[in-house]
DNA sequence: AAATATGATTGGAACGTTCCAATGTTGGCA
DNA sequence: TGCCAACATTGGAACGTTCCAATCATATTT
């Protein structure tokens, strides 16, 4: 016995065609009745509808979309989904595009800009709506304007890339993390690192900025040695604390370029020995679920990726709906949310905290 | 200035007629040149191709499933995409199924099983080629019995549901579970806790049995209350060590669920003051990345999940070359990697573990 | 030299929708 | 009664491929 397909072979299934035919209308008044359309008269359309059941119909998208010369699919490519900041994003991304009736091809890049260019090219061939980008690292701008020409609505989505004549979504990286050093500052820190690549691209250099302005704010001066380049990744995370504690002058804090790095230090502090929130402090940005359940409880500036995806998609419905509207631009205003990885530099609060102190507020939302 | 679409508005994108024409050779020629026949002479191809190029032709996919009644549309629904386990299971399919030509329509559920219905009828009316499925909780047997009638060739992955005539990859969660709680007993752990739900469907029943043998196979019994009914979710591991200390008979270690679950734990212990690896020792399941990094690293079992991923695809593929050989059945060998939340229970080693020491086999794996 | 095999190419009818233009059918109004 | 608007429905030509059957050329065999 046959795995799979058993019973009757499916034989040639129902087309709108044999549906006009057992309903007595023609298949033009079919076709008006599967789109919903106000023309055709409510009796006739239920009824119309009440055969298509009962024929087991099934609605033929590639005859549709050949038609039409268009489609309902929406082309996302995430260039690392591993990081659950993507994850995230990517699921608030396909429950409103679904919500409206869109279906989600999805692609992940692995940051390599050869499979970037292949999937897009694939996206284009399933004459997708809209296309939503994650660029990869060093992805060009001579690219979008490639994809420019296809003439596909893009949204370019977290890292800017190219000119701002692009729809994009993203959040506020400098205030993101103006407020991540500040938070540490007030709890007294003045040797604050930063965790994250040098000349990265613009992601980093806006939370540089906004890093360098809260330590000016603060009249803290930057040793060279406490902007500390490792890769944005958990590994990364780790070499990076270790970097910092080897350091002659010290860092008390670090910032950390996003959620992931900052787990990694969380560990690397932890098999020295070390409580984060204690003995060093940390604080992430993006805001990923899990921050709420490290060990510690991670201090970050949460984006809320989720949301963000959500708006993301719905900033590329409008722009379905308006073709020719000038650029659209979202940032999502991070917001500082306290945790337990980032405490009191010594001396500036009583002396050191008891742990026990500090599990009331589990959760503290700033703005 | 319009955002999108300057230039030019595309006026008729070229079609096989046209490179027909330019070419000097038919339609059908042409269709054959796209397609690799190698019916066709190489010098005609190549003369061709290039005109296709100069042309800036794009392959029509609608035009072609049309006709050929069928895509390289693979739809993959995950339940739920927070969990870096699917997030990496997903990463290792969407690789797999692109080299082979395919593409991925991916539908996240959230465990809601309208949702799902919803999703997959989408899926068909894309004349999917092949559909993947990891079933939302309580999926109904039905469900896929009515998927059958549809004649596309599903593949259920990690979560079996219904009988075996489906084509499933998954993994060996009886001998996982059994070699997790093994390796506890073995660290001279007699009070162990099982953290996950309870009828939680076959996944659960299986690690639950597993974890049963083991520990009677070395003579350990199981109090009632060490099987720990929460959701798994890292707030669910939280709530489970709670209990779990809470208990007369207090268990030293716990095996959890999944991973998510052991994080929780690991930041519960932490917020107590505990560390796990030395006051408490937490095993996990699935081997996510994060593990590596977690403080302490967790230990677990873990099934690469993305290679999982990517086994998965490749059984679905064979599938689609053979539609009708019986059931196809992959179960990924889990393999314990001990990090340092797992230690010895006291007095069964020496006395207490230095962290220092633990410090150098960062990561070893074990059969 | 005819017959046959092989290789290279082609004509054209599908595939199942959509949507424009046209047609039929009411009812209201002058 | 005739005219017109509004409403409801319809015919049929696209959309861009694929693939079967047919054709044409060339080489090989008898």
């Amino acid at each position: 016995m046959p795995a799979q397909a058993p019973g009757k072979p499916p034989g040639r299934p129902p087309t709108i065609t044999d549906i006009a035919e057992a309903a007595h209308v023609s298949k033009s008044t079919v076709s008006l009745v599967l789109q919903g359309s106000p023309l055709i008269k409510a009796e006739t359309a239920t009824r119309v509808r009440g055969v298509a059941d009962a024929l087991g119909y099934v609605y033929n998208r590639s005859a549709a979309d050949l038609r039409r010369r268009a489609s309902n699919i929406i082309g996302t490519v995430i260039n690392d989904l591993t990081n659950p900041f993507f994850a995230e994003l990517l699921v608030g991304l396909e429950r409103e595009l679904a919500d409206a009736g869109y279906v989600t091809l999805m692609a992940h890049t692995g940051e390599d800009l050869q499979t970037q260019e292949r999937v897009l090219a694939s996206m284009r061939e399933y004459h997708a709506a809209g296309l939503i980008l994650c660029p990869a690292f060093d992805t060009s701008p001579a690219l979008l304007q490639q994809i420019r020409a296809w003439h596909i609505p893009v949204l370019i989505v977290v890292r800017p890339v190219g000119d701002e004549s692009f729809d994009f979504a993203g959040s506020d990286n400098e205030t993101g993390t103006f407020a991540a050093t500040t938070h540490l500052a007030e709890r007294g820190h003045r040797r604050i690192a930063f965790l994250g690549r040098v000349g990265g691209g613009p992601v980093y250099e806006l939370r540089r900025r906004g890093f360098a302005r809260a330590m000016r704010d603060h009249s803290l001066t930057i040793e060279d040695e406490w902007l500390i380049d490792i890769p944005p990744t958990r590994e990364g995370g780790r070499a990076g604390i270790r970097q910092a504690l080897a350091l002659r002058s010290r860092p008390t804090a670090a910032f950390c370029y996003n959620d992931i790095v900052a787990f990694g230090a969380l560990s690397e502090l932890g098999e020295r020995g070390l409580r984060a929130g204690r003995d060093f402090s940390i604080v992430g940005f993006d805001g990923i679920a899990d921050g709420a359940h490290s060990n510690p409880p991670l201090t970050t500036i949460s984006v809320d990726p989720a949301r963000l995806g959500a708006s993301a998609a719905q900033l590329l419905l409008t722009r379905l709906r308006e073709p020719s509207s000038p650029p659209l631009r979202y940032l999502a205003q991070p917001q500082l949310i306290v945790r337990q990885s980032s405490g009191w530099a010594e001396g500036a609060r009583a002396t050191t905290v008891e742990p026990e102190a500090l599990r009331e507020p589990l959760e503290r939302r700033t703005t």
